[in-house]
DNA sequence: ATAAATATGTAGCCTTAGATACAATTGAAT
DNA sequence: ATTCAATTGTATCTAAGGCTACATATTTAT
């Protein structure tokens, strides 16, 4: 069976590439992005719910998040555990400070970002759908941008 | 112990509130292109590696994705599987023609993110970073207005 | 007051994705 | 030809985040 070289003495094209430690590292945060997203939803789910009937349950964060009600409900443990809510057995969840001012600081950015992307002429329906997925990895500095363009159209 | 009711009478705050099947459907996309982020990211990576070296090897693509060798191991088993690359026990990893086409998709909208970023005055290191989490969550209509946008400034 | 419906909790299973520790293979140098 | 370092593979652990099935509370309706 025929063996191909470590590396080929003769690169097979001369493409330049990044050293791997900048990549890496911005593998690394986008996927500790991924690691908050869950977090973030939930807080921010939490808070439209508390704002529009009083309280958030599970089952309502259930339908709202697209996930069965088991799944809400080991989320909300580590979400507790993360200090980010305060429930207890059979009672409706509530956000801590420290999840409100989350919760706050995600819905400024998801309206920046909804915003933006109308501003681009994206349809409502898409620019929700989109924003969801991009305003967890959207830097501060992207996100005044955003802000500084919204402002001077 | 005194419990809350399952609805209060009286909505304590008269937020609207959409329904929740668009919202569920908008997180249960947003939690599907997680699932495909990381085929993306590696193929991408199998491509760059490919073009600089000739090919793409196992330590190769660890340290460019920050990963262990045992991650992209299994990583890749399962790219096997769904029919992206192509690879034999201690050799280099070679894509498919899916795996390809696909690299050559996510590397287009990788780079018009990157540029879309850039043309709004956010520096290179950032524009990188913040495209790699974003670009995996910008739908054909927002990437076409991006194009469009960069045409004409 | 009791029964039914709804909501919540628990047990257990699957997959992905990270890790360490150790084993086996390969490529290169002596 | 043998050794040695680097690469690759395997076993096993952890945690998040899905799920179904079943058990327990709670709320609502009769």
């Amino acid at each position: 069976m025929p063996r191909l070289a470590r590396k080929p003495s003769v690169a097979v094209r001369a493409a330049p590439l990044r050293p791997p430690a900048q990549s890496a590292e911005n593998f690394r945060r986008s996927r500790r992005d991924r690691a908050v997203e869950t977090a973030q939803d939930y807080v921010e789910a939490i808070a439209d719910l508390t704002g529009a009937l009083g309280e958030a349950r599970v089952v309502d964060l259930a339908r709202r998040l697209g996930v069965t009600h088991v799944t809400v409900n080991r989320t909300v443990a580590r979400l507790q555990r993360a200090g980010y809510v305060n429930t207890q057995p059979y009672q409706a969840i509530f956000l801590s400070a420290a999840g409100r001012k989350l919760a706050e600081e995600c819905k400024r950015r998801h309206e920046t970002v909804v915003a933006f992307l109308r501003s681009l002429g994206i349809s409502e329906k898409v620019a929700e759908l989109d924003a969801e997925g991009i305003e967890h990895h959207v830097s501060p500095e992207t996100l005044a941008a955003f802000e500084r363009l919204l402002k001077k159209p």
